[in-house]
DNA sequence: AATGAATGAGGCTTCATTCAT
DNA sequence: TATGAATGAAGCCTCATTCAT
């Protein structure tokens, strides 16, 4: 009964998409559900967006925002090596936070590919463009080529997919606590080797 | 009347579930989709299979066969360190060697995931129990903490997986095969570190 | 906040509803598409009009109206073979001025038949009624049967519909143009024929 | 509970289109409406035709087939001025016979006009095209100029039309016997002085 | 055994209308 | 007075599945 503002309600149906997705999967995620969820009548949904994609795209941005947040939270000022594993710990902090924010970034990655005719488009390539970003920033210093840049930014975002991935099919937070250190050493360890050989090259 | 014997008419069945999962998505898998793939009557469909989770359970194990035979593949004689950069990179290959096959792979899993309440059931557990026996038969000489074993099988799945929802994004094979690389060295530089502390924390 | 009169938004939905209901038909004139047309707030729509059937009954009175102009334009005193002539060119003429006018008016005539049990009622009867009269008029020195004038209005409509459907239908201009001479020779040769038996009838 | 063959049942649904088109119009004529005229569940519908549009494509036939065997039945030895009264006539009773039949096409003829871009594709062109080609064949023996031909031919439909919106009003299907006979009179009394000019300017 | 025919359930969307401000 | 917000009903269509042959 309480005549809500239009754009209050959509963002409720966001958050409601959020969980739908995670809970039923992209195509799962049906306006019924959604509405359910969002404790709103079916016809309201379609009151706030013109159609379900219209829903999805604010999803997407929702989802992408906050990947953008998480990165952008990392010290500037850091050295690379830090800067790396805060923004990798960062990640996968905030897909242990929320298991349905993780499944519901895969899905969008996993929809955005079947959707699209381009490649690349969508969640995963935005997050790839703020991990380089943040890692350009952190070494501005003693610029890096490119290359490694590039390579980092792949490492990072394939541990925090692989760990994503995992932390959602066993769903055991304790071991993924664990698996969180596991995968901070494994960067560790190939920066090391990476940043000792990649520098040198260039001085 | 072709009288194809009913198995040959379900392996056709889960092939093409293959293709159009990778295509379409799981639940854009529909049995008219499926039936239309493998150029059968969609009535057929349902004289193979008496529902559609039974096809999709036979493409489950289709998916996960195909792992073990990647992964027993590798030469059980083999140091243990070489025998992890065989299993990561063969997962890696047969990624790439297949698109649709990695795409349907993330699929299941992610369905696994959403379809089941005892969680680890499904592909994913299925791979990562076949990688951890793998490794065991590998490092039979110097045996090495359980703990240790799970680490290793751990890490081959998170950068298996996220090499693969890299390339399935992009699409880009040659961005893939040099990935492939710096994801080999990544395991390499990490097990050079966690072997070198683990069999001394033995002695 | 203009503040316009309510005669005068009304007057705008009625303008609208004729452009949508000749762009749509009488049942893609939804209450939407009108106040989208009339550039005003949908609510505003049933501010003005309780229903939309309201609303189509002013559309109804808007077209029998401009009929009726029509009609009793012509002259009075003239006489009656020319003031057929010119009643037939005048609706013809009408329609021609404006496709969106003939397609409206040929769309309330077949909602009118199916919206009511009464046959007859609507635009259609009303604009052959004014036809009758406007005749009777023209006839008065020699009144002719009841019947003769019933005759001359049913060929005229006949013709001016027919001349219509056509024009709508290909929404030739110049074609039309050239049609409305021949629907005029072919008044004129039956009237030629008609009125020269008829008043001997009668003498 | 019979099992009937598509091709069947297709026609069942055209002849259940045509009796709703006509009592509903286009846009009242729902998929809904026209399986419950068919006595079929909605899905049955769907079964049998992939969407409304294909339904409506096969009603669009039915009717245009129904006017040219109208119009193809005509006695192509007559004379011209015979053949054309009978092809008025011929469409006259055949709008007579059936009034669902005569409402159905009128509104197919205001339906394709607002569906299409290219003006003058459907029922009424189609109808137009079958009359000129029988008056050609009448006509064969002293050949017309196709200007005369065309013009005929407009003059039939546009009475034939007329005649037909006059009777679906009022519904009158005494009256509208007696109109059948003007209408004629009206066609023969044109072509008494059309012809009898016409042909003087070819010899 | 094999497959066209058939269908209830539910998908997304739009409708005319009412409510609260 | 005006109008954004809200909604039940109904629109077309596709789904997995079953039935009859």
């Amino acid at each position: 009964m309480p005549r809500i503002p239009a754009a209050e309600r959509r963002s409720d149906f966001v958050k409601a998409a959020v969980e739908v997705i995670a809970t039923h999967g992209i195509d799962g995620a049906t306006t019924r559900r959604i509405a359910e969820q969002a404790q709103a009548p079916l016809a309201t949904l379609h009151y706030c967006y013109n159609s379900k994609e219209d829903l999805f795209a604010d999803v997407f941005k929702f989802v992408a925002g906050k990947f953008r947040d998480v990165i952008e939270d990392s010290d500037p000022h850091a050295d690379l090596t830090v800067t790396a594993r805060r923004l990798l710990r960062g990640a996968m902090e905030c897909y242990l936070e929320s298991a349905n924010f993780a499944a519901t970034a895969l899905e969008l990655i996993s929809w955005a590919r079947r959707q699209h005719e381009e490649r690349g488009i969508g969640v995963y390539n935005q997050a790839v463009d703020a991990l380089r970003s943040a890692l350009r920033g952190a070494a501005s210093d003693h610029p890096l080529e490119a290359e490694t840049i590039d390579q980092i930014a792949y490492v990072i975002a394939t541990l925090a997919d692989g760990f994503a991935l995992n932390w959602l099919t066993y769903g055991d937070r304790s071991a993924a606590t664990e698996h969180m250190e596991v995968t901070v050493s494994v960067l560790d360890s190939w920066l090391a080797v990476r940043l000792e050989s990649a520098p040198a090259a260039l001085s």
